[in-house]
DNA sequence: TAGAGTCAATGAACCGGTTCATTAATAGCT
DNA sequence: AGCTATTAATGAACCGGTTCATTGACTCTA
């Protein structure tokens, strides 16, 4: 103890080795808690390591094992009040389990997400959870099935090999449509966002279904497919309002789209409500807390979150379990005073 | 081109190296660009990788060079709308520099922040986006010190050795203050988050300038801080409403605080703009289109987070530049329908 | 007491790149 | 032609851990 521990910075194995008196062996099996180790030189190992301020080189064990400890999440933009919730759920999982979360936008682009997941494998990447632009691209598809690394889909569905973690948004869209019709509406516009995937193209199936449940058709015009942005939003449901014969209710189903259209029936002084109903495709203070409050689908991300995680770390560990598991959070609908009995 | 292309995953330079007729260095200074290189050779070599589908091992370049072009943003909770801008945009730039964004949540304790810098020290992270929950935390500030790879403050002063990116939530608060007292208000009240931290440190310091420039001094009973959930803006918007004698103004200066502040004075009955003004700290949909829209402090976290992620590679580019440079981003006052003149 | 069996400890080899001292080839000059 | 200067290419050594065949000490049994 007389010394100043030593600069950490240049401390190795082999000095810990002979501070400690054993070989670099024995170290590396303290230091991965091997049990063949007799607790006397353990406890020495440690003091040694502590004394000299040792610290591990995590590069230098992925290079052994081949395998990082790190597990990648892309998704098409963070940017997303909802998915933040997804992802710092994830996060905690996985550092709980020893794993670091790694980062990146795909800006929902197919070249980026098979140059995102070049970049994983040559990282060594364990294991990677994101979304895709189009489930049906080949080259996509081909780089995933290609991909050495176990890869979970978020809130996709169509590549049946893959784990995936989905929300109900069939349903949530029925209910929404159901919700709307039984209140007398029969000019329900519809905003989606990509229709190349799996939430917009299962709200759509979700609104058809309640159509046809109803025994009537919905009016193809009324439909905006694209919406990404705000300003999609905001454009859309402008045209839709100054059609001939406008909706009388407006389903805005993209996720985290709702200020933009709000942002538009402002504008033009239309009066949510009283001139039209809207019901919002996600969940936020701002569908709470409007005047009136918006009825909302919601879903747990959180859970999602969370079931992503697990999935993806049951299969890094290599349990065997059946190939290309799906699991489906529920929606709901929360009725609120945006959506009203129409009016002649 | 008669063989398929083979398993990159076990492919290694000695093999590029092979196919092509050529030392191992070679590959490896194609790989990387090297210009010593004869152009017919540099193609030879570039054919055989491509044929033989090879892959560097990022891993063991980063083994080799004592760093591995990952950059660690960890923040308190990344669930915070916002901030998800604030990374989005650091993401970007990063990887358009080659380097790959490691997230994690420091759910704002401090033996998490420091465990997470040994971490990211072990994995040999080049460099370091974060906040902290208390600047003053002798441990953290010993850990920040020790760090052996730069390290950038996320809205955060206090350690002027390094750099920081802040936004200027003094004037912030300070205008929004200003405005509420030019209105006529003298009641009125403040919820703020961590005072240990520079954002709601900063608020406070703008808020009592305002109040001290007006010759007038505020009722400290009105001050609520630790406000760092929707649940404490409940409470605490509750708590001041009920008091004997109540705020006529809310400034609700916590970052993301508004919705649980709004719940508060709907469920007591009491009307944004007419009941009560209404300052919120920072801009949001919910704000915009609230019903009186809310006044609310903006800035611009986007560019934060372009800035901070420019910063951190020019340190870790080992720019010849002075230790701890401030980066302030400015913040402006929008005013709205929530904040009224004072009726008696 | 000799021999077999058990098990902790050892340390060289290995993971897959990069670096750099050395070698070889070419160009330039007198 | 002969010598030097310049530059490309080589490949062994190295980065810092982990692994595993081997060693050696000890226990147990006959």
């Amino acid at each position: 103890m007389s010394s100043q521990p030593l600069r950490s910075q240049t401390v190795k194995v082999k000095d810990v080795a002979r501070a400690a008196g054993v070989a670099v062996g024995t170290v590396s099996r303290v230091l991965n808690g091997h049990p063949t180790v007799t607790p006397g030189l353990r406890e020495r190992v440690e003091k040694a390591m502590a004394h000299l301020g040792y610290e591990v080189d995590v590069t230098a064990q992925s290079m052994r094992a081949g395998r990082s400890r790190l597990v990648a999440c892309a998704i098409r933009d963070f940017d997303i009040p909802r998915f933040a919730l997804f992802i710092k759920e994830a996060e905690a999982v996985l550092r709980e389990a020893g794993y670091t979360l790694l980062l990146a936008s795909t800006t929902n682009r197919p070249d980026v997400e098979i140059a995102l997941l070049g970049a994983f494998r040559r990282r060594r990447v364990d294991g990677v959870m994101m979304t895709l632009s189009d489930e049906q691209h080949r080259d996509v598809r081909e780089a995933l099935s290609e991909a050495p690394m176990p890869v979970l889909l978020i809130d996709r569905d169509s590549i049946a090999a893959l784990d995936r973690v989905m929300a109900d948004h069939r349903e949530g869209a029925r209910l929404a449509t159901s919700h709307l019709i039984g209140l007398g509406h029969r000019r329900i516009a519809m905003l989606v966002g990509d229709i190349k995937a799996f939430p917009s193209r299962s709200r759509l199936d979700g609104f058809r279904e309640a159509y046809s449940a109803a025994g009537i058709a919905p009016d193809p015009k009324l439909l905006r497919d694209n919406v990404l942005s705000s300003e999609d939003a905001y454009r859309a449901t402008a045209s839709l309002m100054s059609l001939a014969n406008p909706p009388t209710a407006l389903f805005v189903a993209a996720m985290d789209m709702l200020g933009g259209c709000l942002r538009a029936l402002r504008t033009m002084g239309i009066a949510v409500g009283d001139g039209i109903s809207v019901v919002a495709g996600s969940d936020s203070d701002l569908a709470e807390l409007h005047t009136p409050p918006i009825t909302a689908i919601a879903w747990d991300l959180a859970a999602m979150g969370r079931h992503a995680a697990t999935m993806l770390l049951e299969r890094m560990r290599g349990d065997e379990i059946e190939r290309g598991r799906g699991l489906t959070v529920p929606t709901e609908l929360i009725i609120r005073g945006s959506s009203r009995p129409l009016v002649n």
